[in-house]
DNA sequence: TCTTGACAATCAAACGCTTGTTTGATATAC
DNA sequence: GTATATCAAACAAGCGTTTGATTGTCAAGA
């Protein structure tokens, strides 16, 4: 049966699959989850996903790419990523690492579903997976325009910079949780507080 | 055929599983991993698993289990959980977390395999999984005693020193790089900043 | 000392089940 | 009437586990 022949209703499926699979894969890991579970609780035929996407693999990476667009979309809307870098003084590219973290916890708490980043966290984790971050190659080249460091300290800059600003993500930090009484959501005092940390967090790690 | 009846063969295989085990669970996650992918590494038959264990789950409860125990083990040397705090001073409580992050990081370099830690990291995005471990317990009762802060904001900077231990062991480290330069081991040197910095986020972190 | 029988360890083969994907039919739209 | 969207059913491959046979070991009895 043709449902409408009008591009929404296509899209709405697609978009059906891809918010399901999300959650899913997030939940589960990409092995974890099997394409019946996601067409059962998307409400859509099994056939679908090889239909729309060509298969499970590349409903993964359609989400992934999806994801990272949208991140580097919301990120260049405080930063510019053609800055020459240059150009700026010690203070105005440590602020820009400031709006990065700041940027990147809101992004986290409003922007799509935090389910995108855990995915995003548990993804970096596969070497199979090579899939460029624009925003943390960025942030990346920042760094080494900033400090005269080596590489390898660089990169660990930029980890625990990304990660510090992951951990408190409400889902993540719910997953890592000892007790039960810790998987709560945080107050937005609690994300102010998160925020704040990771301010002097960079200021004490590009100020000493 | 019985090839020696010493505990010692038995023991032999059932490590031998476990090591290869751990490796492959570390890298590709426990749905990643099948048990004929095991056997065939541990050059042993498909049926010793489920002999040994009683299944793949129960294989995987025992490496993290086992290595739960020996990270434990480590860290007791060096750090007596059964302290009361309240009769320490603040400087004292700072020492230990200095400490806590000083042997985490060396456990990962020399202790076990570098792929237990991995395992362990993503363990604990396991929801099905709630495995007690007693050295972050300790270390969360430390900062409770320390900060008069609330149960979130203890959660979140107990993770905080967690991860940032973990993200700069190699192995992790390697899987989140975004270049194939990055790939590499760190070198004395480098371990030691990583040390410094740790040192320095905990002194910012309790001391303003 | 030799034989015997219970037991431990290992194996190839088979089990039933789930997986991702494909198929061919059917319904709808323009 | 052609193209699109959806469906139930079937497909081969892979999964974790079990089976039943086979081999090696060693203590106990002759």
């Amino acid at each position: 049966m043709k449902k409408v022949n009008e591009t929404n209703q296509v899209e709405n499926s697609k978009n059906k699959i891809m918010e399901v699979a999300t959650k899913l894969f997030a939940e589960k890991g990409f092995d974890g989850v099997s394409t019946r579970d996601i067409c059962k609780q998307a409400n859509i035929n099994i056939s679908m996903i090889s239909y729309y996407f060509g298969g499970k693999q590349e409903l993964y990476q359609a989400i992934i790419e999806n994801m990272i667009k949208k991140n580097t979309e919301y990120i260049k809307n405080f930063i510019d990523f053609d800055t020459n870098l240059n150009k700026l003084s010690k203070k105005e590219k440590l602020n820009i690492l400031y709006i990065f973290g700041d940027k990147m916890i809101d992004f986290m708490y409003t922007q799509i579903s935090s389910d995108l980043f855990l995915f995003m966290f548990r993804e970096q984790q596969n070497p199979n997976m090579q899939i460029k971050i624009p925003v943390m190659n960025f942030i990346k080249k920042l760094i080494a325009n900033l400090l005269n460091i080596k590489e390898s300290e660089r990169q660990a800059l930029l980890l625990t910079l990304f990660f510090i600003s992951q951990i408190n993500s409400p889902k993540v930090f719910s997953n890592f949780s000892l007790t039960q009484a810790d998987k709560k959501e945080f107050s937005k005092q609690d994300i102010q507080i998160i925020k704040d940390n990771l301010k002097k967090y960079i200021k004490n790690m590009f100020n000493d």
